[in-house]
DNA sequence: TCAATATGTCAAGTATATTTTACAAAAAGA
DNA sequence: TCTTTTTGTAAAATATACTTGACATATTGA
């Protein structure tokens, strides 16, 4: 998995640091770093906290349509 | 969570049974069941392929815009 | 400079997603 | 009917998401 720079810029454009992020969604801070730096697959539900506290949906940080044509 | 719906009909509308979609995307049919049934919370890697048999994005399968809970 | 904040990472533990095996019932076909 | 397929569900085991606590470095601001 690759690095999630979509997450780490919507979070940027919300001036919130990793810290805030997780606690607003109820994570750990390793957590999202995680995920930022594409370690690991985290569940929907956690994908859409996050969609939902940046203001951005799952297409928008979580689709990948690389591979894809459609 | 409630029942997955979309997920459902989206599967109906490519002919698979919920085995003929577990073995495309490489669990079991008891995990599709227990997705469509809504008890549960699945990664978003399992999502993302879930869509990509079923030509859907994640948004059309898994995100929600009407009601807030996480 | 110096202190505080932000990020990256790691090892060990806990919570939970997913598997395996199994049983029952509904739907579909012949 | 009778048989097969599909769906729903459950208990116990395994894999892995996520936590906890910790340490190191980079960056920012005073």
């Amino acid at each position: 998995m690759a690095k999630n720079l979509r997450l780490k810029s919507a979070r940027a454009a919300k001036d919130m640091s990793q810290k805030d992020l997780a606690e607003a969604v109820g994570v750990t801070r390793q957590t999202i770093n995680a995920i930022e730096t594409g370690d690991y697959n985290p569940t929907v539900r956690l994908c859409t906290a996050i969609c939902r506290t940046l203001g951005k949906t799952l297409n928008d940080l979580f689709w990948e349509d690389d591979f894809y044509v459609n």
